[in-house]
Formats: C-alpha cells, structure tokens, sequence
DNA sequence: GCGCAATATGAGGAATGCCTCATATTTAGA
DNA sequence: TCTAAATATGAGGCATTCCTCATATTGCGC
C-alpha cells in the first residue's frame, strides 16, 4: 500500500481513434464495475470488455483508480445536469413551491434508477479517494447555495436560516432516494415516499418562525 | 474472484485465552481499519496489531471479510443499544414530542462522533457482503417500527400513514447526521442542524392532514 | 508513397496479500 | 504428574492482480 499514486492520464488522446478508445474503456468500465464490484473489476477484464488491450488502458489511465475516477465524474456531471434541466423546466412555469418540490423529488428518483446498481458500487463500495469526494461535497455545496438562493426569492418560502434549511433540504432528499432506489424497504412503495417527503419540506419551508 | 466463501468462524472460543485472542483480534480489527482502511488492513496487519500470529486469527476467522463482518455487527448492535437506552430514559419522563425528538438527533449524533472513521470505512468504504446489509436494513426497520408503534401513540403526533412517516423520520436523522459528521460541511454547526433537523420533523409529525 | 508519431498489443515480471500447515506451547482434568 | 485437547506460531505456498515494455500496426502530413 503505497501513497496513492497519481490519478491523471498519462497520455491524452489526440486522434479519433484513440478517442472511441477511451470511450470504450470507460463504457465497459461502467459495465464491469456493475457486474462485479469494484474488487471483481479487474483492468484485464474493463480491457477485455472494452476489446482492447491492458497495455492501451494503461497508455490512458496509469491505474485502475484512475478509470474509477473518471467514471465517478462523469456520472456525477451527468446527474447533476439532469437535475438542473428538469428543475429549470419547472421553473420556467414559475410554480407553487409544492410543485417544484415534487419536481424535485422525481427528478432525483429519476436520476437514481437508472443504473442503481453503478450508483451503488461508485458511492457505496468504491474507495473514491478523498479528492474526488470533497469535490462531489463541494458540488452538492453549490447546488444547495442554489436552492438556498431561490428559496429566499420565493414568495412561499417563510424560512430564516436558508443555509441550513438549503442544506437539510438537499441532502434529505438525495439521502432518503438514495436509500429507497438501493435498498428498497418492502410495504413502501415511490409514490407514497414523493408524498411524505414533499409534504414534509413544504411544510418546513412555508411555516414562518421567529428563529 | 471465487465465490464468497463461509463467513462463520471455524472454531469457537472456549477457554478464557482464547476469548482473550478473539477480543484482542476485533479491537485491532477495529484500529487498523480505521487507520488504514478496508483495502489497507490486511490480515497480517491486523494480526501483528492484536500481538497475536495470522494463524492465530484464522483460528477464529475463515477469512478477512468475517473480521470485518464480526466488528460491523457489534459496530450495528452497541449503535442500536446506545440510541435506545438514551430514548428510553427519555421516555420515562413522558416528555413532549418536541423534547423527544431533540434528545433523539442528539443521540444520533453522540452515536456518530465515536469513531467516526470506522464507521466510514465500515459503512461507505467497505464491501459489506449483502447478508450484513440486509441484516442492517432489518434492524432499522424494527427501529422504524417501534418509533411508528410509538407515534400512533402520542398524543401529539397526528400523522395518518405511520409506516411511511416512520421510515421518513428515521432514516432522515439517521441520513443527515451521518452525512453532517462524516462529511462537515462549512459554516454550519450541529447546533444548527439540530436545531433545523427538530423544527422540520416536528412540523411534519404534528401537522393533520386529510390523506 | 514515405516516414514518423500515435496508437495498439499481450505475454509476463513484480509485488502483494490471503491463508495453510507442520510444529510448538499451554491448559484442563484425571 | 501426565496426557490429550486446545491454542499459538510464522515461514512460505499459491493465487491473483496490477502494470510494463518490447514490438507491431495504423494513420497523418508531406
């Protein structure tokens, strides 16, 4: 176990071919990361799924982290991307927070099936060294300031302390998604969760308090 | 990559030496995958730690992961054991949802902030095998349970679907907390969470609605 | 077409960690 | 005290995986 050597390719690629290379990998990577976990996710077995050779992933990526790294942020990208489009969409209609929040929580639940189980080996199983998860905090950081912005526009919203309501709100529905898509509890279904959650939030976020 | 062999030990403990040898075992378990973390603690590391021999530990331990696993489920059951005694003493006093609910999060918290580095490597780090997960998952949903037999109860709470209400409460303490010492965000304190954490579940849990 | 740079290959070196087993020591009980 | 069972030891076998490197192939610019 020596220190954690460096996590930047070490070849970018330049010609189209080497592109689909790199696409490749980190297509299959997604894969065998799924079927296997990330122990069983050998970089003999990501190349060969790739159809590729070990000696072509390593021109890209110095180490097996490095793959894991890199498919950790463009999972993360994607997802916040896809928030933030359906969010913006409902915000166009300048509707009630109750319908945003629904939103909300539907985007997320989205955004959690589909591929649960990569969520769960990159989140869950996956030593993600500590870079990328303060930066994965510090974008969870960003879009709380957000919500926080927002919620002190919005004429519904009565809260004072908007960062700690912005930060309760954001992490209470990704964490209670996050576990009801991985390890669904039995005689609960989706809907009824969207329910209590939102009615949850929107009456935190409409009762106005002399803090 | 074989298939995951047996995760019970090979022989019992029956004299005291050997209790000794188990006990000296899991607390080093306990240190070096602190230290180290999952991929980190090898046997031999965590054998040297406890000042007994690897053979020793395979005496005790079919493999590695029934180390791990043996420290998780008495990680889980002295976690369960604390949150309980300190909402039991709470409850002999018949005190008012709101109290209830402060002395909870702030159980939840006190739980979390004693080794908060095991607890990561043990619940975010480590390739917990699905049986444990489940057992987990289980116990809190007995937790979930109790804390809806309860809520029906009190005269306070006036919330119709106590299952989906339970599982929201628990896990949204249980989520927050975890995500707030584990991983602490800037510019908010615990007092603050609490404080948010309380208003927001009180609100709920004492809103009437006709479903 | 030519030559050079970019890219691809995959057998095998090197390192590591899990776990065994033949042997030694300790304890319990008669 | 003596014996058998329980417990302890730790060097090293075995398997596995990461990653390199010498070589081959492909594509780009001229």
């Amino acid at each position: 176990m020596p220190p954690r050597p460096q996590l930047k390719p070490r070849k970018r690629p330049s010609q189209a071919r080497s592109k689909a290379t790199v696409e490749a990998i980190l297509v299959a990577a997604a894969q065998v990361f799924q079927r296997h976990g990330y122990v069983g996710a050998t970089t003999d077995r990501i190349a060969e799924r790739a159809g590729v050779s070990v000696g072509s992933l390593y021109q890209y990526f110095p180490n097996k982290d490095a793959i894991l790294v890199a498919l950790t942020e463009r999972h993360i990208n994607a997802g916040f991307a896809l928030v933030r489009e359906l969010l913006a969409e409902a915000l166009n209609e300048a509707p009630p927070l109750e319908r945003l929040l629904r939103q909300f929580v539907v985007a997320m639940i989205a955004l959690h099936e589909q591929e649960p189980e990569l969520h769960r080996v990159l989140f869950e199983e996956a030593p993600l060294p500590p870079s990328v998860r303060r930066q994965l905090r510090k974008r969870e950081n960003e879009f709380a300031t957000e919500v926080c912005a927002f919620l002190r526009a919005h004429p519904e919203a009565r809260r004072h302390d908007a960062k700690a309501t912005a930060y309760v709100v954001v992490h209470t529905v990704d964490a209670l998604v996050h576990n009801f898509i991985l390890h669904p509890p039995e005689g609960l279904g989706s809907d009824a969760l969207t329910e209590e959650i939102v009615r949850m939030l929107l009456g935190h976020l409409t009762t106005n308090e002399a803090s």
